[in-house]
Order: C-alpha cells, then sequence, then structure tokens
DNA sequence: CAGGATCCGCGATGATACTG
DNA sequence: CAGTATCATCGCGGATCCTG
C-alpha cells in the first residue's frame, strides 16, 4: 500500500519538485551537460524571461540544478544538474517516451 | 536533438497529460486495477470532490482512463486505467522512485 | 452513492520595460 | 548577456450547496 495521503508518499513530493509546466522541459535541456542562459532561452522559444528565471531558481534551490556564474563582461551562467538532477533524467525519458507513445 | 519548441515534444505532450497536481497520485490509485469513486474518494483524503471529478473526467476524456456507470440504486461507478493509460505506470513508477531518492 | 453547479481567492504564468 | 521589476491575466484548486 502506498501513502498517498501522507508526505511520505514520493509521487505527490515528486510532483511539488518537477510538476510544474517547465521543469521537466528544461531537465531534458540539462540532460546531456551545461547549458548556458541564453542557450536554454533559445531551446524554449515560448518561455518568458521571467518563467526561465524562476523556473531555474526553483530547480536550484531544490538541490537538482547547479548554478555558476562568472564575473566577466559580459556575463556567462551555466547551468548543469546537480547528482540529485541527474536522478531525474530515467523520469524525463519516461515521460517522454510516455508523450510519444500517447500519439 | 529534441524538439522542445514544437508540438512533436513528448515531455510537453504529456506534461499535458499528467503534470497537473493529482492526475499521477490518482494513476498511482488504479494501476493496480479498478477502483470505484469512493474508494478514489477515500484513499486521497485531501482532495476536493470537484478536483477528484474533474481529474477523473480529464483523464477519461484523454483516453487514459475508462469509466464505467452501472444504473443501480445505489449507483455504482468504476474507474480503471485503459491500455493507453496502462502506459503511464512506468512513469509513475519512476516519478515515485524519484520522490523516495530526494529524501 | 456519485456526482453537478456556482462562486471565489490566489498562485502560476505571461508581457513589457528596464539594468549591471 | 543575463538577468530585475512591474503589472496584468488566467485557470487551478477549494468551499459550499444541490441533485438523480
Amino acid at each position: 500500500m502506498h501513502l498517498i495521503h501522507s508526505e511520505k508518499c514520493g509521487v505527490r513530493r515528486a510532483m511539488m519538485l518537477i510538476g510544474s509546466k517547465w521543469k521537466m522541459v528544461l531537465i531534458g535541456c540539462l540532460k546531456d551537460g551545461m547549458q548556458r542562459y541564453g542557450e536554454l532561452k533559445r531551446s524554449i522559444p515560448d518561455i518568458s524571461e521571467k518563467m526561465l528565471i524562476q523556473e531555474l531558481k526553483d530547480l536550484v534551490e531544490a538541490g537538482l540544478v547547479e548554478k555558476t556564474s562568472y564575473p566577466e563582461v559580459p556575463p556567462r551562467v551555466e547551468y548543469r544538474l546537480t547528482e540529485k538532477g541527474q536522478k531525474a533524467i530515467p523520469v524525463w525519458e519516461m515521460v517522454e517516451r510516455f508523450g510519444c507513445d500517447y500519439l
């Protein structure tokens, strides 16, 4: 029996982390390695800058993504999955497969 | 290269189907077989009736869940995963595992 | 028992302009 | 280049009451 009703339910905790509109998309962007902010923005043309920043910040705060800023001009900021974040890649693959199968 | 920007992106289509707050929870409830409306409600004490009905309807319209009403008094309604819906079970398992790993 | 209907707040999402 | 700030919107999710 799964503890659907409790905080111990993995599904519910997971959905709080990766259930929003863009998080899985971002994880897909980062699954093969580091990406700069501008690359992410170009990869996802229909995300607003606000949401891109916000979702990245959420992922950083959740410990799934690591952000590195270089004090240069022009600025350079890199995002990459942490070890924890890489554990989400199998989820991404399953979600992707499901979405394709569904057609 | 994945087509993040297009409608062909599996992840984005998948998130439209299973990305809302309760859909994965419901798929988890139904993954082992049929459940009656009341059983679902008791399994998820903190979902409102409105959301339960609405999310079930979404899943039925998406073809992931099948609903069977028996014209009895009192009414009996059964929900079960369709073949398409069962394809979401591996997704559920990955999400569950990720949520537990994350602790 | 299994819902439908209605009203509503708030958070999620977005558009636009501006900045170090 | 990589953000911030501000303002606006939209629908998710919930509370409550009603029905076959």
